[in-house]
DNA sequence: TACAGCCTGTACCTATCGGTACAAAAGATC
DNA sequence: GATCTTTTGTACCGATAGGTACAGGCTGTA
């Protein structure tokens, strides 16, 4: 029981890994057995529905660490400034200096959005949402925050995009040096 | 003769599609022979190489495409202003308001970077010269046209990122309109 | 109309895809 | 130690992947 449980805890960071370096359709079950060191049998076992359930599972796993260490604290904090810090922090650290994607973002540029439509539309609009409910309490009008969230979600996932296409990690680095300044400017 | 050039040129553009919509893994040759009314004999005709060729090319072409309408303008036009509002609004009638990908971020981002890593961070690279250099003409310092340049394709490529994810093209265009107001600012 | 190219459709190849079946193993429970 | 459940490896499945072989059709030029 707690064996189960520990299992695939264990394994659904490595099955995450994989999908992010080879998106959804580039991932086959022979690189996830590889990289979890798990036979199709138990692979199977304990993800019944697959590929697709794998990746379900892990968008929902990463979604779930968001809503803990970002989402959250960004609706809660009595600091809102503070808040949004932390937030450029984390995302620093996640996407490992932009050496690692976004899931969310390979997902949604794929084909395979369609499958987790439902998922990376629910996490960019709830990351969206609690930016801005911090953004309006550090003091920005209604509509500014709105348009600044939007614009810090979008300088994220382009900062990543870009730092992958000139394999140069400072580019994310800058970007979010840049984006920190801006929120709170 | 003239027919083989004319058939490449007016194929060249249909397996675009298909790999902006799918990737380079999640596409297959049956996307592609069924995209362009032709069968694997004569795809295979004119790209021996197969789908990395085929990728190769498209790549290509819109590389050539860019050059035309966007680095040259930028690198040699008299109003160095104008030629940024013109790259502005060239990228949003190419990017359809945000609803078609751009195929060398999708690259950058799958797996396939690896095959293709050389066009794609050339591409990336030359736009961004191409942009220091109007910016720069265009009364900015040196240091300040570099990180505005990267800056902009790093929101353009992360506005369609986000706007796919969100299924929104206004997201889109309102970073598209933002952005022009920031580099000419 | 004959001939020489280019072009195309069909059949076929092997490897691998995602997925299933199931029996043996390994653990837990008593 | 016997029994029952969870976990695993192996063999296998049909479908499809990317790619090749090649015979014939089509095109131009003469």
């Amino acid at each position: 029981m707690a064996k189960t449980i520990a299992g695939r805890a264990e394994v659904l960071p490595l099955l995450a890994e994989v999908f992010r370096a080879h998106g959804y359709e580039g991932t086959t079950l022979a690189l996830l057995t590889e990289a979890t060191g798990l036979g199709k049998g138990s692979l199977y076992h304990f993800f019944p529905g697959g590929k697709e359930q794998m990746a379900s599972e892990v968008l929902a796993e990463i979604d779930a660490w968001f809503e803990v260490n970002v989402f959250v604290p960004l609706l809660k904090s009595d600091d809102a400034k503070r808040a949004i810090a932390g937030m450029v922090a984390s995302v620093e650290t996640y996407f490992r200096a932009g050496k690692r994607m976004c899931l969310l973002g390979v997902v949604a540029v794929g084909a395979s959005r369609d499958f987790f439509a439902q998922q990376v539309h629910s996490y960019f609009k709830r990351w969206s949402d609690a930016l801005t409910s911090a953004l309006r309490r550090a003091g920005e009008t209604s509509a500014a925050a709105k348009r600044k969230s939007e614009d810090a979600l979008l300088v994220i996932q382009g900062a990543l995009v870009l730092a992958r296409a000139l394999d140069d990690s400072r580019v994310f680095t800058r970007a979010m040096a840049d984006l920190k300044d801006r929120l709170l400017a």
